[in-house]
DNA sequence: ATATACCCTGGAGTGCACTTCAAGCCAAGC
DNA sequence: GCTTGGCTTGAAGTGCACTCCAGGGTATAT
């Protein structure tokens, strides 16, 4: 059985922040054994490295936690999940656009550095 | 002239964020006119919209703390400055690719919905 | 002269997402 | 039987980046 070091090691998230995630909805409640010790399953797995990538990518708690109640509401859900999903898509599309741009600036700063001194226009 | 509130509009930041950037040093001292309020140059709203910019894409503080150092020591830091620069490109770069790791899983899930209910393996 | 509308400062407060802590339970090894 | 190690909980603490506030100054309009 996996315990809760070893789900840790195996999602790449501390303990502490498995314990977190359950304790504020965004997984599951996971069973546990006769001790109150926390027994993960593969789905469990699956679920806390997903929420582990939705949350490095940017994602906010709320709505990985909206998402979380609409699963465990069942499947008439099903299209208010997909209208979810699409909507954090696409603000993960805008940061990628912000992100590239900031690069494209860094970019610029690193090519020119040499040209110019920091009172030129494009450069503070 | 352009005042702080001005400054704000121009540059998309709060006030409160220009006098706070301010404060830490990530952007030079503002000059100021006779009553001790800011006057904004063209170049400090430059320097505020490169912050802004650069905070909206994930650097933090602390870097831009540290290139602002930088400039501030004058020409002789140009090396550290680029090596600096290149180094938090690379970490937005790394970004980029993490959050379009996560579109493309948001991408399969929406798109498989139908499919198969939450016990599929890609599914949580 | 009084109201309004700016601005200033230092310091406290906020929100988010963890992270740490204190106190305690249970099982295995010496 | 007692220590060690792993787990449990609720609650308090942390770090980051702002954001707000109290108390006060100054200039313009009525």
């Amino acid at each position: 059985m996996i315990n809760i070091k070893r789900a840790g090691q195996l999602t790449n998230t501390a303990p502490d922040t498995i314990r977190y995630y359950e304790k504020i909805g965004i997984i599951a409640p996971i069973k546990r054994d006769k001790n109150g010790f926390r027994q993960f399953s593969e789905r469990d797995l699956r679920r806390i490295k997903f929420m582990r990538h939705m949350r490095t990518a940017g994602l906010n708690i709320s709505a990985l936690l909206e998402y979380a109640t609409l699963i465990q509401q069942g499947d008439q859900t099903r299209a208010a999940r997909i209208a979810l999903l699409t909507e954090q898509r696409d603000l993960l599309q805008q940061k990628v656009a912000v992100t590239q741009s900031a690069i494209e600036q860094l970019d610029y700063k690193i090519a020119h550095y040499d040209d110019h001194m920091s009172d030129a226009k494009h450069l503070i």
